[in-house]
Formats: C-alpha cells, structure tokens, sequence
RNA sequence: CGGGGUGUGGCUCAGCUUGGCUAGAGCGCCUGGUUUGGGACCAGGAGGUCGCAGGUUCGAAUCCUGUCACCCCGACCA
C-alpha cells in the first residue's frame, strides 16, 4: 500500500474542505457529541481525556509558580457584573441569564459567568485589606458560558471548560511581572506538551480583553494558516480596583489599590491540537498528551498464545506508558484505521510470526512508518519513539508556520498576500484603529499580535503611509 | 443577526417534483459459523409516532401554513 494514500476514507481531506475535515474529526475520532442544545457538547472519554492531561500538566506548572485552586460561583447578579464599564460592554451581548427561581422571578436577575472577575473582584474586596495580604495569585478550573451565535467544537462552544488565573498584586511591577510570568508559561507549555509553536506578544487595543489595561497572548497558526489564540495573559492595572474598590493598607499605612491581573486557557486547545497536528487519516496526537500513548493489535489473536504474549507486553509497557490493548474481535484493519483516527501515537502489532521470532512491529502514527523492534528492547525503543515523534511533531508545525509567514512592504502586497496564501502577514503599522480596520475591510484580516521580538521591516504604515511605530503580525482568526 | 442547507430505524441517505398497496437501501447492532499482517465474509434477526403543531384531502413522508432544532458560510468572541 502507497505511504501517501489516504488511510481513512470517512474522512474529508483537508485540501478539499477544511472546515469539514475538523467536524469530520471531531466526530469520528469520538472527541465528542452534539446534543439538543446548540453549541454544548458532550466531550466524550477519549476528548475528556486530552483535557485532564492538559488540565494536570497546566496545574502542576501553575502550582510551581505559587498558583492556588479556589472555586467562585456559577451565578453573577447584573448589578455585579455592570460595576466595570467596559467589561460589561464587552459581555453583555453574549451573556445568558437567569430570570427565575422555580416559578418565582428573581428580584435581580443573573448571569451565568463568561469570565469571573467581577466575582474575584468582588471578593477580593472584603478578603484584601493588607500589604500582608498581598499578593493574591488564585485560579479555578471551570466552565463559563457565552452565548455564541455561531459555534463550532471546541473552537467556539457556548459552554467551554477553562482555567482562570485572577491576582492581585501591591505594586504595577508585580502585576506586570505576573502577566509576562503566565504567558511564558502558556507558550512553553504550548511548545513542550502540545508541541505547538506560539508567537508571543500584546493585542492591540482594538484587541484587548474588555477592561484590561493591556492584553497578551499566545497565537497558534492552523494548518489552514489561520491564526487561533491560544492563551491570553491581561493586566488590568488598577482600572477593576477601582471599579470595585479593592484596596490595601501599604507598609507607610496609606491606602493603595491593588494591580490586578487575570489569565486563561480553556478546551480551545484541543481545537488547537486537531488543526495544527491532524491529517487525513484523522487525528494526530502529541505523545506528551496522548491518553492512549501505545495501542497493541495482537494479530490472530485466536492462535495459542498471542494474546497471553500481548497481555505480557501491555503489563510491561503500563509502568512507564499509557498503553492499551485492542483485544476486541474487529479485525487488524479496522484497529489500525480506528486508532489512526483516534491519533494514538505508537501501535505495536504483534502476531505468531513475531512472537516465534521475538520482535514486534511498531508503527508511528506520525509518518506512518514501521519498525521492527525486538521484544527485548520495546521498552527503550518505545521511549525514543515518544521523544523523537513529539520533537519531529513540533519541528513540523513550527516549520509549516515558518514557511506561511510573508512580510508586506506595500498595501497592495498585503492585499494580494491575505488574498492568495494562507498564513501570517507582517507589516508596519502606524498604531491607528482606523488602519486595523480598514484592513479588516479589504484583508478579512486582523491584528494577532505585536510580537515582543520586533524588527523594522519598513518605515511607514503599510496601510497609511505614516510613520511606523510597530510591526505587528495580522491574519485570519477563528 | 444576515445568507445557504438539512430534519425519514443508532448513523448516512433514497423516496417528496406529479399525494395512493405493508416506507426502502447501505453501514452499524444482535445470533450462529468461517475469518484475522490495512476498515473480512456467509446466513438469519431486531429496530420507524417520516423534527413538532395545525391545515387541505376519501387518503399526507410527499401539498400548504406555522414552529423548533441542527449544520455550513459571513459580522462578534477563549
């Protein structure tokens, strides 16, 4: 059989319809359901699964850095929510709200969060009256709910779980520092686990989280070129502080408002995974994030002692690695294309033939390629696999992101650059809102970010011609 | 919120234009058997208020009105 042909023919190739392709995914490699409500899903073991390894990877990274788990309510009363002017004006249209209590209308009727600040705000307004109780660095893991009117799994659901870091700090410095902290965070976390390469930088205003002083954030690039955000990090300074009057008492016995700064992560990343490593065979999994790292597929498994053989390996290979063993009567086929779907790293086929000669055949899901590895070093063999098939995952991605990166001298370049390549635009950019938007107009596309690492590439605008003052990264956005 | 599309066994769909016998197919599921190194095969079996509500008609999956939901593409968002 050809290394090339496409191995599941269930799904859409990419090349034909991308947006296909990903639904196409989704379903088949069993992440999730739809159900009777638009945009909630059901997020089924093999997705839920994902989402617990990022979940305890991004919490132990947390936790290091002196991030503590709390847990806010579900409810937020309108007149908590409308305390912060330009927060509310960002979320109110996609609010849901609760209008009753059994049969009873509420006095005050209640959001369920899009985000909880207001409710950290809130509460660090009774809980923070001390430099000593400074700072204040809290997290929750949890679901929030914004009434998109399109949605798509994973990228854009109504309900989505997530994380949100919210601290208050004694000085701007502190805020700040914690802000830059996270978002390195983020991205090496990003790079090392999901072997995703990020840009890093700040949103333009225009951009910005509602309320924030200054937002950051890491950009993923999509196999389609297009750009998804993948982590924010936002500085408030003291403008919530001050909206809810969070206030200290400072070592000099004055009193300060505090620095505030929030952070987030949520299942978006599993979008992120599916459409920066999947191919037409389906999904293709980091090792480091895997829920199933190693698939055995005993081969006639019916004959004396193969799967007794297959059982042996799997006991073995549990103490190190996340292995499974499809022992089901489908037939080796189907396995294989099944578990390609599901994106399951490693397979190890194992029939008569290899146990009379004590090897194995592994295969990467990656490459497709096949090994014939002796059953007395499947485990190192099995090790070095995982490395290199997440490094090789990473240097792929990050080499496809590379070459989809174009700079833009003039507005026509720009113009016909957004129109004929998918990928990232960088240009010049003078600081106007008016420009952001009017290349939103004739681009379709956006500012992602203003990476921290800048270079000159021109002097002007590229879409003014007034004098540059940044070179900001712009594509299309899901 | 605008444009487009679709609702018929678990899934994918045919049937609808031109109303008419008992509503079909493939896949999946169950049972038995043969198979097993790239989605195996044979035989038998179960499974349907045709999205929902009205209406027209002797008769509606099919025509009409309304309604709900979902999917895709755009404007807004993690």
């Amino acid at each position: 059989m050809p290394k090339d042909k496409k191995l599941v023919e269930s799904i859409t190739s990419m090349e034909k319809d991308f947006a296909q392709w990903y639904t196409d995914v989704v379903i088949k490699s069993g992440l999730i359901d739809y159900t009777s409500v638009k945009g909630c899903m059901v997020i089924k073991p093999s997705g839920y699964a994902i989402w617990e390894n990022i979940q305890a990877e991004l919490d132990r990274r947390f936790k290091e850095t002196g991030v503590e788990n709390v847990y806010m309510p579900l409810l937020i009363p309108e007149s908590l929510l409308e305390k912060e002017k330009d927060h509310v004006e960002g979320f109110a249209p996609e609010v849901a709200w609760v209008t009753h209590g059994g049969s009873e209308p509420l006095q005050e009727r209640l959001c369920i969060r899009p985000t909880s600040e207001t409710l950290f705000c809130d509460f660090y307004a009774g809980d923070i009256h001390s430099y000593r109780d400074l700072p204040r660095v809290y997290n929750q893991w949890c679901s929030v709910v914004r009434w998109e009117k399109t949605t798509r799994p994973f990228l854009r659901s109504r309900e989505f779980l997530w994380q949100e870091g919210h601290t208050a700090h004694a000085t701007a410095e502190e805020a700040q520092k914690r802000t830059i902290q996270m978002l390195n965070l983020y991205a090496n976390f990003c790079e090392e686990v999901l072997a995703m390469p990020v840009m890093l930088g700040q949103k333009t205003d225009r951009e910005k989280f509602a309320g924030a002083e200054a937002t950051y954030t890491v950009e993923a690039m999509m196999h389609d070129g297009k750009a998804l955000q993948s982590g924010t990090s936002h500085n408030f300074g003291d403008g919530f502080a001050k909206a809810f009057g969070i206030q200290y008492t400072d070592r000099e016995n004055r009193l300060q408002y505090v620095h505030q700064t929030s952070w987030g992560m949520s299942t978006r990343l599993i979008g992120a995974i599916i459409m920066v490593h999947g191919d037409d065979s389906g999904l293709v999994l980091p090792p480091k994030i895997a829920p199933v790292q190693v698939m055995i597929v005993p081969i006639r498994q019916q004959c004396q002692g193969v799967l007794e053989k297959a059982q042996e390996l799997k006991q073995y290979l549990l103490k190190q690695y996340r292995v499974r063993l499809d022992d089901s009567d489908k037939s080796p086929g189907w396995k294989f294309a099944e578990q390609e779907m599901r994106g399951i790293p490693l397979r190890i086929e194992l029939g008569p033939k290899d146990i009379e000669e004590n090897h194995c055949v592994v295969v990467r899901r990656d490459t497709n390629e096949k090994l014939v590895v002796s059953l007395n070093h499947v485990e190192e063999e099995v090790k070095v696999l995982l490395d290199l098939i997440q490094n090789e995952m990473y240097e792929r991605a990050k080499e496809h992101r590379d070459s989809h990166i174009y700079d833009a001298a003039s507005y026509a370049g720009f113009v016909d650059l957004a129109a004929n390549n998918q990928g990232f635009v960088r240009a010049m950019w003078c600081g106007d809102e008016s420009c952001e938007i009017k290349i939103k107009e004739d681009t379709a596309a956006t500012s992602r970010c203003i990476p921290f690492k800048q270079e000159k590439i021109s002097d002007v605008c590229v879409c003014c011609g007034k004098p540059a003052k940044k070179l900001v990264y712009w594509g299309k956005a899901y």
